[in-house]
DNA sequence: TTCCGTTTTGGAACCGCTTTCATGTATGTT
DNA sequence: AACATACATGAAAGCGGTTCCAAAACGGAA
């Protein structure tokens, strides 16, 4: 295995030039950086990572902690975050906590110690104040999509805006019987947005005098079988039926209008239903919801992050400030709402 | 910062018997273990990984290389394969091909040469005999999960026979005119999986002696949206409609289900179909399908990938023998399949 | 041509651990 | 009690680069 020695060598430069010329830092003739180039090419030589982290360093590594990767909020939002990184040369090293309650602990405390990483970015965490700090203490730039880390850089949505914009338009479509299916902590360990959610639905019935009964405040967790089961159990209920749902989440929205569609009641003629995400499937179920574009919240993600790396090494000596940002989303109106059917 | 020096200092210990006691390598006895740990846990002290790395040549870290995160299956080898490796201690560093085609070659050329990878998992990766020797140039072990890599390990399931076995479900069922929707070049580089399925259903018919018309042979990407776009196609030409379909994945066959909701075919009386893969989503559709468990697959890979790497450090001298492994698929019959309707 | 400011370059000191080797110590044998 | 054996420990030499520093080469300007 070629080592940057034999490369030297070869090329008849010294090492420090040789480093100079591969890694892009220091300043190399044009003639030098060529000759050290075909040499490496022709022992194929690749810097290694390794070498060049502790020796600098910086590690070209940024670390994401997501609760899971097989939700599609989350893939997508990895999905962007890998591409930019990717383009800007650096590894993602990947972390899911919900493997179980342990092993959140053991990512905090060892892995993301480890000095392997430049930066870390989490998504959807609701972290302890302890948690946090022991983030914030590797000192490296740490920024939280979804959950926000106090101490630290975030990128979210407006959740209880959104709730409340999307209950809002079923209202203006004329609705007044309007459900909600959100998440609880029974369901899941990050209690925060499914309850920011469900304060912006009452928020907004509440501004619009419209009844909100325990009934139709349902809860699940937050997938398309989840929300399917506790549809029918809503739905099922003839009696105090109601002409809209408003679900935490596109996954739920679908499990919803599944639901529906095995009661024989069609949407959006007899139940409107509105989401929230943008899933890539809400084309085919025609659903209304709130696109938040993960996967460009992702790349944002990845390249706020970058700028910090950028930043901080430049002037390493300013004080670290926060930044929380707020990222825009879009309604997509499709078929899947409309007004209410007289009755 | 503090360092393994500091430790040493607090526990009165050298450096090498606190990197002895910390790394848990060699002997060290209880009593230095413990002063060493304690001294370690009041400083807030963790071995660097990349000064480890550097210094013992192993990384504790896999590459897991997929097309993309998005799809179900892939996110699913990736969360089985995150959780053994989380377990025995490893970081798992995430590459995608797909965001472009040039980011592929990217990362076969430049980053899984960088030494900081002590294994790889290529997850449906079909690679030319010029990028597979250069994966294995790197002289670590190479596991390939769905396309095979010559020369490397790999575990699979074999398509051919799954899809068989799939069709002659449906021919036992008494189907004969039974539609394939398969995937295409023309959709995804990765070509011989869905070639290998299509071969497996034409197998089935050709044995049972049953017609395979261009028109009931489509295909369509890996996704709902695109099978549920081909369906309808398949399913609006009323006059040879099949009565069975058989979809190359389950999101295919979600897509085929949707479609005929929308014609108003009622599955499984007037349309029976049957997937590959074990979605998530399979129950609330009440698919059945040929569960291929595809986040065993990723903790099975992990595993195995794991093994070689404690074998190679046992005995380096072993030639490396590749070993092809098959993984077990299982049928399960839901509400999807059924007998076909008399005419 | 001489002088000065830039750019390039090489030497060498690290970066923070692991591991070999030699030495010292505890354990067991006869 | 004497000796072989196994275990525990510290000193020091790397691992493979990066980067500081000082010296050398270069490119005008005077």
């Amino acid at each position: 295995m070629a080592g940057i020695k034999e490369v030297a060598e070869l090329s008849g430069l010294s090492i420090a030039t040789v480093s100079r010329a591969l890694g892009g830092k220091g300043s190399v003739s044009a003639k030098s950086r060529k000759l050290a180039q075909d040499a490496a090419a022709e022992l194929g030589f690749v810097l290694s990572y390794a070498a060049s982290s502790l020796a600098s360093g910086r590690n070209h590594n940024i670390g994401i902690v997501v609760p899971g990767v097989n939700r599609w909020f989350y893939s997508s939002v990895i999905d962007g975050a890998a591409a930019v990184l990717l383009e800007a040369g650096y590894d993602l090293t990947l972390y899911t906590t919900s493997q179980n309650e342990s092993h959140r602990a053991t990512i905090l405390t060892d892995f993301l110690l480890r000095k392997r990483l430049d930066a870390v970015i989490a998504v959807s965490l609701e972290l302890t104040e302890a948690e946090v700090s022991q983030l914030l203490a590797i000192h490296r730039p740490v920024l939280g999509i979804g959950g926000p880390l106090p101490g630290a850089d975030s990128l979210r949505v407006n959740d209880f805006e959104l709730a409340k914009r999307a209950t809002d338009h079923l209202i203006g479509l004329g609705h007044t019987r309007i459900a909600h299916i959100g998440g609880d902590h029974e369901y899941d360990s990050d209690f925060k947005l499914p309850r920011t959610r469900r304060s912006g639905y009452q928020m907004a019935m509440e501004q619009a005098q419209l009844p909100t009964s325990e009934a139709w405040q349902r809860s699940s967790d937050f997938t398309v079988q989840g929300a399917y089961v506790t549809a029918r159990a809503l739905l099922g209920d003839g009696l105090m039926r109601p002409t809209a749902v408003f679900a935490a989440s596109d996954e739920m929205a679908i499990g919803t209008i599944l639901a529906a569609r095995d009661f024989g009641l069609r949407v959006p003629e007899e139940l409107s239903v509105i989401g929230i995400d943008g899933h890539e499937l809400g084309e085919v179920f025609g659903l209304t919801t709130f696109d938040q574009k993960p996967r460009e919240q992702g790349a944002l993600a990845a390249r706020r992050i970058l700028a910090r790396l950028e930043q901080s090494s430049e002037d390493a000596a300013v004080a670290y400030q926060p930044v929380a940002e707020e990222f825009p989303t879009e309604l997509v109106v499709r078929r899947s709402t409309a007004v209410p059917a007289v009755e």
